[in-house]
RNA sequence: GGGCGCUUAGCUCAGUUGGUUUAGAGCGCUUGCCUUACAAGCAAGAGGUCGCAGGUUCGAAUCCUGCAGCGCCCA
């Protein structure tokens, strides 16, 4: 099979032909039922990585399922702007081929490259989606600084800040001193570090010293005297060059050994500043010393304490994080970690370091970076968050929302009790700027929806519009109703809002899933999606993340171009257990990809088996062979009846693998394993023309279901088997696979009877395999076999069975009499108790035959005394149900029956 | 420090409301097969005291408690 053949003229061909593309209209004026998911758009300066390649897939799985079930499936896809980092790649570019900076650009060039940019690589992922079979609805594919998108931005920022839900303030905010800018919480994520906790000494002055007295006697930790007779605090930091902000230091008020001090001031050294000691009740008085040195400027909690206390605030490093004027010249113009290694030996030399020790902690980096966030005070725009989380928190509290695996919504639910507002302002050049307008007349802001001439206040012309743009996620957290055209009132929006399945992984559950639910509810009353469902994430073989600094990523188009789509697409969801991580070995492609890549193979091979053998003569319909159907036939239809129920009840829950394990073992170890092998006879005509005709009827009947089932998974090969399925003559072909209809599971097709009858067929065929492997008689070598016991209705069951006994286990004869007195041969006992012969003279070594029996005996007294047990104990018989205990009662007996029949045989053989 | 979750075969994982299971699958492993759909396959098989210790129950991989180890989120 070569996948490369038939992928890309499939995909084309259903994209030419529309299937991919859903209009309003189907919703609006046929009646369609809607089944609408948004893509969470990818970096427009991305590419395809297996991350993109699982969560994809996932979606294409659902789309494809519930168009097939009739819906009006729409998969909107598109691309975000990535403020940062797209702005960081063409600075990048710039630096290599000019040297220059956008700062030598100017702005408005340098947006312009970067659009240059965009236009050349935007679209490139969007058409690596296409190469693995993604079903988008690509005539609605959406940019977030599209005209529309922009439009709906511009609208959420003056309706939020019309409501006082937008403000604008001087606080504490992430700084990403490499991409100069701000970032919200989210984008700053914390990452274990190894540090160092450095205690320092800060001297009392002299009119403190009995103060100092007083609190040590009280039992302050961080009250000391040196050798020369000067007393001292000590405070510890992981950030030693920060203490040249130091405006003061804090105990908690309630803390009785430092009572004496509050009030007093301290020398802050190197900058020989006196600073106050201050109580605050943010101090934890049992953490450490229970006295901290306060930052205002450079730690979020010291600026609160500083505000309550009415510390000074003092910046000592500029947008770069270097050390400013404010710091003694000396240690003006360093890099903030060059600054603390001077702070650090400085004090060494004064004698003012109480030492240092090893510090494991959470350091804060820039998630586009990973440059250590510095926190910094700065004039920033935020979104009041409070109000936008309270009916996004009531929506997952009463099952609106639901999250699936389930256990997230508690950690959806924990963020949104504890939110903090949202910082939107970007230092950059690449987004949606900020539509406020400053006046230089009358200091009023201008916030509207049209660019303004002039100041609403005062009618100045003279006004500016504010150099920053907003965060991505500004654009992004309106993804849901932004590409169907809102804020204006359109058919898309009426038809397609709001959607029902999120898919993503759980890194931005906050970041974007939280906030999209509260953009929801704020601009329509209503959710964007109903269920939400977060996928693991790709590792490798040990586990670890794929990245590109490790260099431990699979290409997913080296895999497409290697095994095809429907190998890369089946390997990860075959993989895609609810809430559990994906393993592939990045270094051995041909195994990490071998399950997809064998089914695909198995399908194809069994797809052209199943071709060939029902050939182009057209079939019957199933009904007008329902009077010929053998016990195969009905076992196969009660089969796929059991399978299609589960497996549509497996995706509606978003249990992918379990749908995949579902049609697997149908299609594999059913379909294929016997029902082809079952056929084979009847195909050839052997039993007839009837016979044939039923078998082909089912045969075809069966495995265009099959496709239907798989065809969300593995939609090529598929495809490409059901174009060239037969079809009986007087019945309307759908048009396609991927818009034939879902298979309903027919009750009426289920067969418990057949079902039980097959069982016992193939308990009889691989106990015959068993034997003769045990012996060693080769698989191709026919046998006889004697069935002793049988019941009528088992003898009359196997008998119509020759032909296939005789293909799946070269069973050339049967008897039903025997095994003659002193006949040498290999015994099995089936659960119906008939007993299995199969004559062996010459071949059986008795010694081991006797051996094998005592080991089948020995396991079947095993199993006796469990199920005797607790049929002995009374609490049991008399508590459980009464089904559980036939049960029980049935298995003993059947355990029984077929022990003591290896036990007679045993003997028998022991008086050889 | 707070919260959530995980621990089942050599590896990666299933196991739905406790009893239809003698705890399953894929990969790997052993043995035999190029049986005219498929060696990317077929057939047969080996392999698990379900992390540990208690408890609830007639009955626990499944529910509860504690402990250990691991992971994630938040501070």
């Amino acid at each position: 099979m070569d996948p490369h053949a038939i992928e890309g003229p499939l995909y084309r061909r259903a994209r030419d032909e529309g299937h991919f593309h859903c209009s309003a209209e189907r919703v609006l004026d046929a009646g369609a039922d809607p089944y609408v998911i948004v893509i969470p758009p990818p970096n427009v300066t991305a590419v395809l990585h297996m991350g993109h390649g699982l969560n994809n897939t996932v979606q294409d799985v659902l789309i494809r399922w519930r168009r097939m079930q009739g819906r009006a499936a729409v998969w909107v896809p598109g691309t975000d702007h990535a403020g940062i980092a797209t702005q960081n790649v063409v600075e990048r570019r710039l630096a290599e081929a000019e040297g220059a900076t956008r700062f030598d650009l100017g702005r408005e060039p340098f947006v312009e490259k970067v659009w240059e940019f965009v236009d050349e690589t935007g679209g490139r992922i969007l058409d690596q989606l296409a190469a693995i079979g993604a079903s988008c609805d690509w005539d609605r594919t959406r940019f977030t600084l599209d005209p529309e998108l922009s439009r709906a931005v511009r609208e959420v920022f003056v309706r939020l800040y019309e409501k006082g839900l937008i403000y604008r303030g001087e606080y504490i905010i992430n700084w990403c001193p490499r991409c100069g800018t701000a970032l919200s919480n989210e984008e700053a994520e914390g990452v274990e570090s190894d540090g160092r906790l450095t205690h320092l000494r800060y001297l009392l002055p002299e009119d403190a010293w009995a103060a100092a007295e007083a609190a040590r006697d009280a039992g302050a930790e961080a009250v000391g005297r040196l050798d020369d007779g000067r007393w001292y605090l000590t405070v510890s930091t992981t950030r030693p060059e920060t203490m040249l902000g130091d405006t003061g230091v804090a105990v908690h008020p309630d803390d009785e050994r430092y009572r004496p001090l509050v009030g007093k001031d301290v020398i802050l050294p190197l900058a020989d500043r006196p600073i106050p000691i201050v109580a605050d009740e943010w101090v934890d008085p049992e953490f450490g010393t229970g006295m901290v040195k306060v930052t205002p400027a450079h730690d979020p909690n010291d600026f609160d304490i500083a505000q309550r206390a009415g510390l000074e605030v003092l910046n000592i490093l500029t947008p770069e994080a270097v050390t400013n004027e404010a710091v003694p010249e000396a240690f003006q113009g360093l890099d903030r970690f060059d600054a603390r290694r001077r702070v650090v030996e400085a004090l060494e030399g004064l004698g003012l370091v109480a030492g240092s020790e090893a510090h494991r902690h959470a350091v804060p980096r820039c998630y586009r970076c990973e440059t250590v966030v510095e926190p910094r005070l700065s004039d920033q725009w935020f979104v009041r968050m409070e109000p936008l989380a309270r009916p996004a928190l009531a929506a997952a509290r009463d099952g609106t929302i639901r999250l699936h695996p389930q256990r997230w919504t508690k950690v959806y639910e924990e963020w949104l009790e504890n939110i903090r507002d949202w910082c939107i302002s970007r230092q950059l050049w690449w987004g949606h700027r900020i539509p406020v307008w400053y006046c230089q007349d009358c200091d009023g802001l201008t916030v509207v929806r049209d660019d303004p001439d002039a100041c609403v206040h005062c009618g100045s012309d003279r006004i500016e519009q504010d150099p920053d743009v907003l965060d991505t996620w500004f654009s992004s957290w309106l993804w849901p109703f932004s590409v169907f055209g809102w804020p204006q009132e359109t058919d898309d929006l009426k038809a397609f809002y709001p959607g029902h399945a999120l898919v993503t992984a759980p890194e931005i559950l906050f970041f974007w899933v939280a906030r999209m639910i509260m953009a929801g509810y704020e601009f329509h009353g209503e959710p964007p999606f109903r269920d939400v469902f977060l996928h693991g994430t790709v590792r490798d073989a040990q586990g670890r993340k794929m990245s590109k600094s490790l260099g431990n990523g699979i290409d997913p188009m080296e895999v497409v171009d290697r095994f095809g789509a429907d190998a890369l697409r089946y390997t990860v969801l075959s993989m895609c257990g609810v809430g559990t991580d994906i393993h592939l070995d990045h270094q051995d492609l041909e195994s990490a990809f071998a399950p997809g890549r064998n089914f695909a193979n198995k399908l194809w091979n069994a797809g052209r088996f199943t071709l060939m053998s029902v050939g182009d003569e057209p079939v019957h319909r199933l009904d007008e062979v329902m009077g010929e159907l053998e016990v195969g036939d009905r076992w196969i239809l009660s089969r796929l009846f059991h399978t299609s129920r589960e497996m549509t009840r497996a995706l509606e829950r978003f249990r992918l693998h379990e749908a995949v394990e579902r049609v697997h073992h149908f299609f594999w170890g059913e379909f294929a394993d016997w029902y082809l092998e079952l056929v084979k006879s009847r195909i050839r005509g052997d039993a007839g023309e009837a016979s044939r005709q039923a078998a082909r009827a089912v045969l075809v009947h069966v495995f265009d279901q099959i496709l239907r089932l798989l065809h969300p998974l593995v939609p090529f090969v598929t495809e490409h088997l059901w174009d060239r399925i037969p079809w009986p003559r007087d019945r309307e072909r759908p048009a396609r696979l991927l818009v034939a209809p879902w298979p309903e599971a027919d009750p009426s097709r289920e067969d418990p009877e057949a079902e039980a009858a097959m069982a016992a067929f193939q308990e009889l065929v691989t106990a015959v395999r068993r034997l003769r492997k045990e012996y060693g008689v080769g698989e191709g070598t026919p046998v006889e076999v004697v069935l002793a016991g049988a019941s009528r209705a088992f003898r009359g069951r196997i008998s119509g069975q020759g032909p296939q006994l005789q293909q799946l286990a070269r069973i050339e004869g049967i008897r039903f009499e025997g095994p003659e007195e002193g006949e040498v041969g290999a015994t099995a006992v089936l659960t119906s108790g008939v007993e299995v012969f199969l004559p062996l003279a010459g071949l059986v070594d008795l010694d081991h035959e006797r051996e094998r029996l005592r080991e089948q005996i020995q396991r079947l007294d095993g199993q006796l005394t469990g199920v005797r047990k607790k049929l002995a104990n009374e609490q049991f018989v008399s508590r459980a149900p009464a089904d559980v205990v036939d049960k029980e009662r049935r298995k003993e007996a059947t355990f029984l029956d077929q022990r003591d029949k290896l036990a007679a045989k045993l003997s028998a053989l022991e008086g050889v």
